[in-house]
DNA sequence: CGGAGAATGATAACCATTATCAATATCAAC
DNA sequence: GTTGATATTGATAATGGTTATCATTCTCCG
């Protein structure tokens, strides 16, 4: 049986208040600084839990693993190369596809990650005006 | 500059000649007991070279990453959740797809990677057997 | 040949994450 | 409320993939 402990609701709390990008140190540090000092391994262990009862979602990045609310459904990302910022899109037409692969794959389809990266507008901006000078 | 030495061709000969989806230390151990005994810094640091280079291409798993040949150009990837089997897939209406996405919210696309994770057909019947004992 | 720049290999360091374990908290049943 | 079974916490050690360090060796151009 899982419980939903103070410390659990802390994690939850914070990341249903925001619309940020959390991984496990920054989420730490944060509730730490807002009197909620939890231990790193209880944040970890909190996180899979909640992850486990689909009370918040992550996406696996090639450093680590980043938390984010649940309640805006699946999504995908669009990651910059250069400041790591996140940015979520939606596209049914690509997810409508994905699961037609794996249908045609007799492939049972769980889940997916979709990770676009790139360049995001504003430091496309600042390589341009460096440009400039 | 970059150079091709033999540890290097070593790594791209035994990619290039396979369909798997390389660790680096499956590399390394595969390279050793075929006589061509390479240090696993060098293995690392080959692998991105190759990579850089375009030779090679990668993918980045949770845990892991995994290089295979980049002949076969950009391509889509299912993982058993089971077995971590790799299945590999080209869909260009995904393709496409995202770089509308991409274009629409003004982020430069410089690659992306999908993975669709789920219970491959193997495993799936595993399971179905354990079910009839 | 000689020398600059690149690569190698052994190994230490790094860093995100997980395992360990004793102490504590929670909940259900009495 | 007490008890007991089970889950969680927190400090810390351990893990595992990867990168950094550095002395040595290789490569290639002049």
């Amino acid at each position: 049986m899982v419980r939903l402990t103070v410390q659990r609701q802390a994690i939850l709390d914070l990341i249903n208040r925001s619309n940020q990008h959390w991984d496990a140190e920054e989420l730490a540090r944060c509730l730490g600084e807002n009197g909620e000092q939890l231990g790193i391994a209880t944040v970890y262990r909190g996180l899979a839990a909640l992850e486990n009862a689909g009370l918040i979602q992550s996406i696996q990045l090639a450093d680590k693993k980043r938390y984010e609310r649940a309640d805006k459904g699946h999504h995908d990302h669009l990651v910059c190369i250069k400041c790591g910022d996140i940015e979520e899109f939606c596209d049914n037409k690509i997810e409508s596809r994905q699961q037609q692969v794996a249908q045609d794959r007799l492939f049972q389809m769980t889940g997916h990650q979709l990770l676009i990266f790139g360049v995001c507008q504003s430091c496309s901006n600042d390589s341009q005006e460096s440009k400039n000078l």
